[in-house]
DNA sequence: GTAGGTCTTCAAGTAACTTGAGGGTCAAGA
DNA sequence: TCTTGACCCTCAAGTTACTTGAAGACCTAC
């Protein structure tokens, strides 16, 4: 059964091996059978289970989230509704996220146009875009968190 | 002048204390003035610089483009043009992070109806979602990388 | 048999801070 | 004057999710 070697199953998977070794080490995948020579080997169901843990990372959640769900996978006792119940605790994080990410976006381009419109070309330090960001605002002292990565 | 304390500092920039004194370590800020005892001691010019800063982490910038913009600020012989370079090249990585989000957004969507749909209720290995989600696709294998943070 | 690619472990590096330990300073109130 | 509590100091280690590097073992093909 364990006839896949670790970089087979990186490939297979679209992770590298060294992440894999990683996985192991936090307990995220189960510690792998060794060959005679001490190799790694892999099966398919180690396949599904890189898969799924890829897709969920891809998807943003946190490495704790996803030990969470494998789980969950493997718990008869448990309802898929705790899976769900924690992918929408993700989702309304995701969509918070969306919203800074586009005042960001609508903050740059507006950085960049002014910068093209009020200064294109005057030395640094007479920028009035860049002053402008160094002034001390209202908005600024009041805000009570920067934005963080969930 | 260097006569606000780091504490007063922080709040009024919307910073804490431990990241100023390692924004100074690390030199994105001048070593502070020190007093009798050793406090540190900051002016108002401290409060726009590191009023500054904070913006634009606030903006996603990594702390090497802050470091750039703020050598660009203090240097009357570079042009503001080269700061305008610098967000026009964060907004396009910020338009890119977008776009994948937004694709995640779905995704988790996605998932939370399907599993309302699907199998509510049921147990965690039988759930059609979870399951989906452990399939090797053709899709995630060709994918040559994973979302990144920029 | 040897060359090149893949594998092993262990340690350290990355970003951008945060947290903790152990102790010093300062202003106000009893 | 003493004490209390808030604030400050340094240094070290922890956080997340890996990546990179060193030094060596193994495996396959020519």
């Amino acid at each position: 059964m364990p006839d896949l070697r670790i970089g087979v199953l990186a490939g297979r998977t679209g992770t590298n091996a060294p992440t894999i070794r990683y996985y192991e080490e936090i307990g995220l995948l189960p510690p792998a059978a060794r060959g005679d020579s001490g190799q790694r080997g892999y099966g398919e169901e180690d396949v599904r289970r890189l898969t799924f843990i890829r897709r969920c990372r891809d998807l943003g959640l946190a490495i704790d989230k996803v030990r969470a769900l494998t789980t969950l996978m493997g718990d008869p006792a448990r309802s898929c509704l705790e899976a769900r119940d924690l992918a929408k605790a993700h989702l309304a994080a995701t969509r918070a996220k969306l919203a800074e990410l586009k005042a960001l976006e609508a903050a740059m381009a507006g950085f960049v146009t002014d910068c093209e419109a009020l200064c294109a070309g005057g030395s640094g330090p007479d920028c009035a875009v860049l002053e402008n960001l160094a002034e001390p605002s209202e908005r600024q002292a009041a805000k009570p968190k920067p934005m963080i990565q969930p």
